[in-house]
RNA sequence: GCCGCCUUAGCUCAGAGGUGAGAGCAACGGUUUCGUAAACCGUAGGUCCGGGGUUCGAAUCCCCGAGGCGGCUCCA
């Protein structure tokens, strides 16, 4: 605030360069790289060149600002599309914009595409260019000006993207660094000595305009950052994410395979399972606390099921179907007649469909809706929580798929809330509560919530669409949660709120979800008794805490970088021989911790304690017993704790039980403060 | 699905058209019986992802396919 300029009364409208404004009040120094731009809400950050009104409110960013970042890493992608085009003339240039911790843009360019060698040679050059210590310059252009200068150049994607702004009555600015120019509202540095610490990191294909049917791009990435400490911290960072990757540690520590005759489609081992089922098993205890019944479900549903619910129209790209042979000879069959009777066969796909009868599920909730269905239901039953575990299979295409994170085949800790319209906020609220009690369970502190609205290719009713996603704002603003929008991107049959948890890398998940339906009811003609003895429609939600539990486990490996708190531990304790000759003793430890149902395994090979140790510390076990002539005589065991490798010295058996019983169930769960 | 890269022993990786394809770890056998992050010796282990082609000769070059990785697009 102090900073802040005050005009003086004779400056007034006048336009004045930032440059000059800042200069004059004595805020401009080596280090001011652009400046904050006040306005009546909030600002815009704007660089020295821009003609600002004299009386303008400024705050000048220097190179330390965190929004100086964004100008440094949107500059930087001039000069590598200037490096670019220096070294592969004839290559048409589209977006370059700066990124979360660095930059791209995105190149057409004729040939082979860009390799390593391309990307060293390239970063060089932006070396040389930035040595230079080129200013960059502003320029306005009249739209004529600019559709020349932009056709002459052959740039066909920056005329397309020029006749846009023009369209939208836009001002019209172009930036260059030397011979180098780009049509571009900016902001940038003064000049490319700013542009200190980066690097060029990959190529990528991408769709002009981010739209799968346009023409596809070569983009170059880079990242950027103040200084090259900082930028070194960075990649330090990325290796320590690395490191951490749900993938690797899935190998290391044996939880989970693929295997390519099931791709996308997770192998849990014995470990992985472990940890699987007590993530089920958790969430299991929660849902007899929290009024849920569980069902089992069929996995292969006749196509009747997904006609009424919907999911043939709109979801089928992602379902696998599933036929009998019996099925299939009658599609071959068809097919013969077809083609004898030279018929083009327009009912092709009609035969198809009737050959191969059933799908796999890729959601529960058709099932749920046959099981409420089953019974003539009163308002008394409401509202009915069933839960669901099933195996869900999702066709994904191929790309897509990502270790846990994004799989074919995958369980969810699903389940539909049947209750009538005014029971809807507080359920709704009531999930939320149990949600984010859940999170802080594994220790996950902040979650980002989003809520996505009606999509273009969806069913039911506008009007049920305004009331689902209505139920759904007017609870999130009740419990007070800041929440973001993401227009269009709801399901195809109602409304969510996402909650999302970011993995090691960075990226964003979502995890759970909470959905109204206002429309399965209708599909499916859903009914309750009401108290006034007239049927009703019941409403659905749909929600989900750990969303699936494939996902939730690889971010949780990776937020705990596969040191699972004991609760979760496939093992709770190893125990350790000093030599075979206490195996024994060791043996008859094991038997009693195994009897009192702690997760006990022992290493009783001959391998000395060292590397006995560190084979426990490399799969994270999180308790060790040390057991030797010490222990063999005492009757104890000396127990080291995995989470600071804190030795906590020859303790009775029975107290060593007694410690992991204790921490044995969830943290909200244990009954003494621990 | 699209663009690019990758695939060699159970794992991590060497091997860049020319001896019978290698190392470390793991496995197995033996020796050692050990006190808080790797004892020693030995043995075995390979359709070099699959298929086709070029070549006197292919792990190595080309084509097709599968799977994976980084993105784009799409999603729990």
């Amino acid at each position: 605030m102090s900073l802040e300029a005050q005009p003086s009364s004779k400056e007034r409208d006048q336009l004045r360069s930032v440059r000059d404004l800042l200069a004059e009040r004595g805020l401009l120094n080596e280090s001011t790289i652009a400046a904050r731009l006040k306005e009546e809400n909030g600002h815009r950050l704007v660089d020295l060149h821009t003609p600002v009104p004299s009386t303008s409110l400024l705050e000048p960013v220097d190179l330390s600002d965190p929004e100086a970042l964004q100008v440094i890493r949107h500059s930087l992608a001039h000069v590598m599309a200037d490096a670019v085009q220096r070294l592969f003339p004839g290559t048409k240039i589209a977006f370059g914009p700066p990124t979360r911790d660095g930059f791209y843009y995105d190149y057409d360019k004729a040939g082979p595409p860009f390799g390593e060698e391309d990307l060293k040679r390239i970063e060089a050059l932006m070396r040389e260019i930035v040595a230079q210590d080129l200013p960059f310059q502003r320029e306005v252009l009249s739209p004529e000006e600019a559709r020349n200068r932009l056709s002459k150049a052959g740039e066909t994607y920056k005329l397309e993207h020029l006749e846009r702004l023009i369209a939208r009555g836009e001002e019209i600015t172009f930036y260059h660094h030397g011979n180098w120019s780009d049509l571009c509202e900016g902001p940038h540095v003064p000049s490319t000595r700013f542009l200190k610490a980066f690097r060029l990191t990959g190529v990528a294909g991408a769709y002009w305009r981010g739209i799968e049917t346009n023409p596809m791009l070569q983009r170059i990435y880079g990242i950027a950052f103040a200084d090259e400490a900082t930028l070194e911290k960075h990649l330090a960072r990325l290796e320590e994410a690395k490191q951490r990757d749900h993938r690797k540690l899935g190998k290391e520590l044996e939880l989970f395979a693929f295997h390519p005759w099931a791709p996308a489609a997770p192998f849990f081992l014995p470990r992985g399972a472990l940890v699987y089922n007590a993530l089920i098993d958790y969430v299991r205890s929660l849902y007899r606390r929290f009024g849920y019944l569980e069902v089992i479900t069929p996995q292969v549903f006749d196509r009747e099921l997904f006609l009424t619910s919907g999911h043939l129209p709109t979801y089928s790209a992602n379902m696998f179907f599933a036929a009998s042979e019996e099925g299939l000879a009658l599609i071959r069959e068809d097919l013969e007649k077809a083609i004898l009777q030279e018929d083009k066969a327009p009912e092709l796909a009609a035969l198809m469909k009737e050959g191969v009868r059933f799908a796999l599920k890729p959601m529960n909730c058709p099932a749920h809706a046959l099981i409420f269905k089953m019974e003539r239901r009163s308002h008394r039953e409401l509202p009915l929580r069933l839960a669901d575990f099933g195996r869900l299979h999702r066709f994904e295409r191929s790309g897509v798929t990502q270790g846990l994170t994004r799989v074919r085949s995958f369980c969810q800790d699903d389940a539909h809330i049947f209750c009538s319209i005014d029971q809807v906020q507080g359920e709704i609220e009531a999930f939320i509560d149990l949600l984010f009690g859940v999170y802080k369970d594994f220790g996950f502190e902040g979650s980002q919530i989003v809520v996505a609205t009606r999509p273009e290719v969806r069913i039911g009713s506008d009007e049920n669409w305004n009331r689902a996603e209505e139920a759904l704002f007017t609870a999130l603003r009740q419990k007070g949660l800041p929440f973001e929008i993401a227009e269009g991107e709801g399901a195809f049959y109602g409304p969510k709120v996402e909650f999302h948890l970011e993995d090691a890398i960075g990226r964003s998940w979502q995890l759970g979800t909470i959905q109204v339906d206002f429309n399965m009811a209708e599909r499916f003609d859903l009914s309750f008794v009401g108290p006034d003895n007239t049927p009703h429609r019941p409403v659905v939600l749909h929600r989900a805490i750990l969303g699936s539990i494939e996902r939730f486990l690889g971010v949780l490996i990776e937020h705990t970088a596969g040191a699972f708190p004991l609760w979760l531990a496939p093992e709770h304790i190893i125990l350790l021989t000093v030599s075979e000759r206490y195996n024994a003793y060791a043996q008859e430890v094991l038997r009693e911790m195994q009897a009192k149902g702690v997760r006990a395994i022992a290493d009783l090979s001959s391998e000395k304690l060292g590397a006995k140790i560190r084979k426990a510390r490399l799969m994270r076990i999180p308790y060790r017993g040390v057991i030797g002539e010490r222990e063999a005589q005492s009757q104890t065991i000396s127990l080291t704790q995995r989470d600071g490798n804190q030795e906590l010295g020859a303790l009775p058996v029975q107290a060593v039980i007694e410690r992991i019983l204790s921490e044995i169930t969830p943290p909200s769960m244990r009954s003494s403060p621990n």
